[in-house]
DNA sequence: CGGCCGACCTGCGGGC
DNA sequence: TGCCCGCAGGTCGGCC
């Protein structure tokens, strides 16, 4: 579920409540997807110091040298913030206590992870940010650094949207909706596309990304604000998960097909290129 | 190096 | 009703 939009949200919701509290101590559950990488004591005392984000990751830099810690949401985790902390239930494997409150993973499937580094780069964080691609909401992503990019590629475009290295956080169903809006059908082969065409794409991620975090996220089943709130781009979605319906311009049934062991959704009538 | 595939883990919905 | 299969928002490591 956590696409960026979903880690955007969960990072504002935990930047004020976050920002310069005291770590008191870890409850580590079952085992996540890396280990911590430190000893969870060696964090008592630890000032948060700003709640960041990179990719699908919320990135906490502690103070005074303390390094980071890596949260990461996987396919079905969701972060959580308790004024009030209640005994954590089956899927609930990481506490954070802090001197404010509760930050609490939880995360059915386990794909998630809260990992330790020295720094950003320093392994394991540098192992794990280290190939990551351009933030799409920057200015460092432009339509004419990705048309280069795409030139490169050898792969038709939505897995190669989804492989996170020239561009992050658009995951399964941000992929589907970007290309749905450029009008790209999702198995141009990424080097043919044209440069205008790479700029409508630009500007679609762009736009679907920014629009999605306005609603929230999209909760399809497990994703929730830290406050709780789901969100509401579910709602709007114009062709992920909406095989056999139809297209919300065209009237034609979207489709769906497999790329990389993904589905993929798309209307063939809307997206010819 | 780049791309594809399996693996990780749990829950749920559909079909029989 | 109950079981089995397939599928789900991510991404790493191993293998061409």
């Amino acid at each position: 579920m956590p696409e960026l939009p979903e880690v955007e949200v969960t990072r504002r919701g935990l930047e004020a409540p976050l920002t310069g509290a005291t770590i008191a101590s870890l409850r580590m559950g079952k085992p996540l997807r890396w280990p911590l990488g430190i000893a969870p004591q060696m964090l008592q005392g630890a000032v948060i110091a700003s709640v960041q984000r990179r990719a699908k990751y919320v990135v906490l830099q502690l103070g005074n040298d303390r390094g980071v810690l890596l949260l990461h949401l996987g396919m079905s985790g969701r972060l959580e913030w308790l004024m009030n902390p209640v005994a954590p239930g089956a899927h609930d494997h990481v506490d954070i206590i802090t001197d404010r409150g509760l930050l609490r993973l939880h995360d059915p499937r386990r794909f998630g992870a809260v990992v330790w580094s020295a720094s950003t780069a320093v392994p394991p964080a540098s192992k794990l940010l280290g190939h990551l691609g351009v933030e799409p909401l920057t200015d460092a992503f432009t339509a004419d650094g990705f048309w280069a990019a795409l030139k490169a590629a050898r792969a038709p475009i939505k897995p190669v949207l989804l492989a996170g290295h020239l561009v992050v956080g658009v995951g399964n169903i941000y992929a589907c909706e970007a290309l749905f809006e450029a009008g790209i059908r999702p198995t141009v082969r990424a080097e043919r596309l044209s440069r205008p065409r790479v700029a409508r794409l630009h500007a679609a991620i762009q736009r679907i990304l920014t629009l999605a975090i306005a609603q929230g996220g999209s909760s399809l089943k497990d994703f929730a604000a830290v406050d709780g709130q789901a969100g509401g781009f579910q709602k709007i979605v114009q062709v992920y998960g909406r095989a056999g319906k139809p297209c919300r311009v065209c009237a034609e049934p979207i489709q769906v097909m497999r790329q990389a062991q993904r589905a993929t959704y798309y209307c063939s009538r809307c997206q010819c290129f």
